[in-house]
RNA sequence: UGGGGGAUCGUCUAGCGGUAGGACGCCGGCCUUUGGAGCCGGCUACCUAGGUUCGAUUCCUAGUCCCCCAGCCA
C-alpha cells in the first residue's frame, strides 16, 4: 500500500517525536506479530494498519511481519498460510522481512544461559498447582520456591537436560530470578521455558522446551531491531517484564513497548477463542462465513480492503476501552461500493406483473446506466417485455401514508423503461395471498424521451420474467443480539448468538447481465443494497451474499419485521 | 483492601490554560427516473467535589466508576 494512513494519535505522535530526536540511529521498525493459531479479523487489520503505516509514514520503512510461533501444540502452518493470504490481501506488503520466533529458538536459548550464568534466571520442578499457590495473590506477596537458590552449575545442568529430553512435560520450568514479592503479579519469578514433547510444525522434534511469549518476544523484537513494539493493552503491567528481559538477556537492541486499545465492534465477537468455538463447532459455517468480523468472511461477504482501511485509519487509536458500532463499518463498505460498484436489477422477493396493453410476442432492449457515480462505467441493456418481477414490497394493496410505491390505481416509473399503472390485482382464493399484478403502461413515457409532462412518486426495479435468471440471494444480521461486554460474564455467551443471522432467500430473480457473474464479484442490486457473488455459485445456482444494505429511508417510516 | 490503565456528544475521536471541533448516528430541508448518492441546516458531551488561576476539559487534591493482571496461553 502506498498511500498513507495519514491519522494522527498518541503512537504516532511518540514515534514521530522519537524519530525526530534520533533515537534508534533515525529507524522506525514495526513488527506484526500474529501467532498462527486462527485467523485474522478486522481487530488485527486495526493493529496492521497502524504498524504498517507508522513504518511507512514516518520513516519509509516496512513493517515486519513475525509469526511468533512458540506454542507448538495450538498452532499450525493452516494459519500461517491463511494470514500471510489476509495480509495481501488487505494491501500490505512485508517484502522480505517475513520471520517466525521458531528460528530464533537457539539464539533464545543462549540467552537463557547466559541469564543462568548470571544468576536471573533458575530451573524449578514445582507443579503448576504449587506455583501457583507460591504465587501469593493480587494483595499477598508470593513465597520463594525451594529451587530458587540452588546452585548455578545445577541449574545449567538441568537445564541442558530438559532440552536433551530428559523430563516429561510439565516436570521442570526455567523462571526468571525476579521478585516473589512484587506487587506485579507478571515478575514474581514468571516461567520463561516449558517443557513440550510436541513436533512443531516448523522445527519437527528438535525442541522439547519452548520459550514463553514473554520471554521469546521481547527477545524476537530485539533481534529484528524493531524500535516500536506496539501491542495491546493487557500487556501493560508486562512492560516491566518485557524491560527487564531485554536488559538481563543484554540484548543487542532495546525495543520499546506501545500498548493501544483493542478494536471492540458491537453485535459480535473478536476474541480469537470465540471464532475457533464458532468455527470449531459449527456454528457458522467455517472461518470465512461472511457473518464472522473474520478478514476472510468480510471478504466473502464482499467488503473491499479499501473499506477496511478507511475503517481502521478513522477509528483512531487510544488507550480507552472501545466499542465502535457496526455502523461505522458498514458507512465505509457503502462509502467506496457506491463509487465502484455496478448496478444490477435483481428482485429478491418477485412479484408477477402483467402489463395488459403491452404485446404479448414484443420485447425490447432499455438501456441502463451501469453506474451513476462514474460515467467511465458506461451502459448496457436490459430486456423488457409483457411480463415482468418486481419486489413484493413494492406493492400494497392497502398502501399506508407515505407509501409511494405500487397500489390499485397507482402510478410508478419502472427504473429504465415506462410508467405503469396498477389496474388488478390476482389473489389466492384461499391464503388471499397476492399472486399477480395487472397493469398498464404508457408508452410515451419511455426512458430517456420527453418527460416532463408527468412525474410519478416513486421508481422501481424489476426483471423481465422471460429474461431472468435464477438465484439465491443471503442476507445477514448481526451475529449477537447483544453485545457482549454489557452482558453477565456468567452466562453461556453462545446463547446471545442470533440464531436468524443468516437469511437465505431463495427464487430471486435477477437480470440476464449477472447469467456469468464471475465469484467474487460486488454490485449494487438498484435500491436493495450491495452484493457480491458468493463461492457456492459454483455448485449451480447463482449465489449473492449481502454485504451491506442501501440506506433506507422507508424502512425507517415502516420498519421490516424482524426475520423469523 | 496489591499493581497497572482509563473516564469528552448515543458511538468513535480531537483538544496539551483562553471558553469544546470532526466522523458515524439521529432529526429537518433541498435535489433526485435508486425513498440510493449528493447538497444544506440542526441535535446532544468535558465522571464528581474542592483548589490554583483573570480564565481549567486541560494543572493540583480528594473521591467515584470502568477495564486488565494470580496460564507451564498469547
Amino acid at each position: 500500500m502506498s498511500e498513507p494512513s495519514g491519522a494522527s494519535n498518541f503512537i504516532h505522535d511518540l514515534v514521530v517525536a522519537d524519530h525526530a530526536a534520533g533515537k534508534h540511529d533515525g529507524r522506525v521498525v514495526t513488527r506484526f506479530p500474529p501467532e498462527p493459531n486462527g485467523y485474522l479479523h478486522i481487530g488485527h487489520a486495526k493493529s496492521i494498519c497502524l504498524n504498517f503505516g507508522l513504518a511507512h509514514d514516518i520513516s519509509g520503512g516496512i513493517c515486519h511481519l513475525r509469526f511468533d510461533d512458540t506454542n507448538p501444540t495450538t498452532e499450525d502452518p493452516e494459519y500461517v498460510n491463511a494470514i500471510q493470504a489476509d495480509l495481501k490481501w488487505l494491501g500490505f506488503d512485508w517484502q522480505e522481512k517475513m520471520f517466525f520466533a521458531s528460528d530464533y529458538f537457539e539464539q533464545l536459548y543462549s540467552f537463557a544461559v547466559k541469564l543462568i550464568h548470571k544468576g536471573k534466571a533458575y530451573v524449578d520442578n514445582l507443579t503448576p498447582e504449587e506455583m501457583r499457590v507460591y504465587r501469593g495473590t493480587l494483595s499477598q506477596p508470593g513465597k520463594n520456591s525451594p529451587s530458587r537458590d540452588h546452585s548455578i552449575e545445577d541449574n545449567l545442568g538441568l537445564f541442558q537436560r530438559m532440552r536433551a529430553g530428559e523430563f516429561p512435560d510439565g516436570s521442570y520450568v526455567l523462571r526468571a530470578k525476579i521478585d516473589m514479592a512484587s506487587p506485579n503479579i507478571n515478575l514474581r519469578d514468571p516461567v520463561l521455558y516449558r517443557i513440550r514433547h510436541a513436533r512443531h510444525y516448523r522445527t519437527g522434534n528438535s525442541w522439547c522446551l519452548y520459550p514463553a511469549y514473554d520471554y521469546a518476544h521481547p527477545l524476537s523484537d530485539a533481534l529484528e531491531g524493531v524500535t516500536h513494539s506496539i501491542c495491546t493493552l493487557e500487556f501493560e503491567d508486562h512492560r516491566p517484564l518485557y524491560d527487564w528481559v531485554v536488559e538481563q538477556a543484554e540484548a543487542p537492541h532495546r525495543p520499546q513497548q506501545i500498548e493501544f486499545a483493542r478494536l471492540n465492534l458491537t453485535y459480535t465477537v473478536m476474541s480469537k477463542r470465540k471464532l475457533l468455538e464458532l468455527v470449531e463447532k459449527k456454528l457458522v459455517s467455517g472461518w470465512d462465513d461472511p457473518r464472522l468480523p473474520t478478514i476472510k468472511g468480510l471478504r466473502r461477504r464482499g467488503y473491499t480492503p479499501e473499506a477496511i482501511r478507511a475503517f481502521c485509519d478513522h477509528i483512531g487509536i487510544g488507550k480507552r476501552e472501545a466499542i465502535v458500532e457496526m455502523q461505522l463499518l458498514e458507512h465505509f463498505v457503502r462509502e467506496d461500493l457506491n463509487k465502484r460498484s455496478p448496478r444490477v436489477m435483481a428482485v429478491l422477493r418477485p412479484l408477477k406483473v402483467i402489463l395488459d396493453n403491452y404485446p404479448e410476442d414484443q420485447a425490447e432492449e432499455l438501456e441502463a446506466v451501469n453506474n451513476p457515480e462514474d460515467s467511465s462505467a458506461g451502459t448496457r441493456n436490459v430486456p423488457f417485455s409483457r411480463v415482468l418481477y418486481i419486489e413484493q414490497d413494492d406493492f400494497r394493496e392497502d398502501p399506508p401514508k407515505q407509501f409511494f410505491r405500487l397500489a390499485p390505481g397507482r402510478e410508478v416509473r419502472l427504473r429504465y423503461a415506462y410508467i405503469i399503472k396498477c389496474v388488478g390485482v390476482t389473489k389466492d382464493p384461499i391464503t388471499g395471498e397476492v399472486t399477480e399484478l395487472h397493469c398498464i403502461y404508457d408508452s410515451t413515457t419511455k426512458s430517456g424521451a420527453s418527460q416532463e409532462q408527468r412525474k410519478v412518486k416513486a421508481t422501481i426495479h424489476w426483471v423481465s420474467l422471460a429474461h431472468a435468471v435464477n438465484a439465491e440471494v443471503r442476507l445477514y444480521h448481526p451475529l449477537l443480539i447483544a453485545d457482549l461486554a454489557k452482558v453477565p460474564s456468567e452466562h453461556d455467551w453462545t446463547t446471545y448468538l442470533n440464531p436468524n443471522s443468516l437469511e437465505r432467500v431463495t427464487g430471486c430473480k435477477v437480470e440476464p447481465s449477472l447469467r456469468q457473474a464471475v465469484e467474487g464479484t460486488r454490485y449494487q442490486f438498484e435500491r436493495l443494497g450491495y452484493f457480491c457473488t458468493d463461492p457456492d455459485s459454483a455448485s449451480g445456482t447463482l449465489t449473492f451474499n449481502r454485504t451491506v444494505s442501501l440506506k433506507d429511508a422507508w424502512a425507517k417510516i415502516d420498519p421490516p419485521r424482524p426475520v423469523k
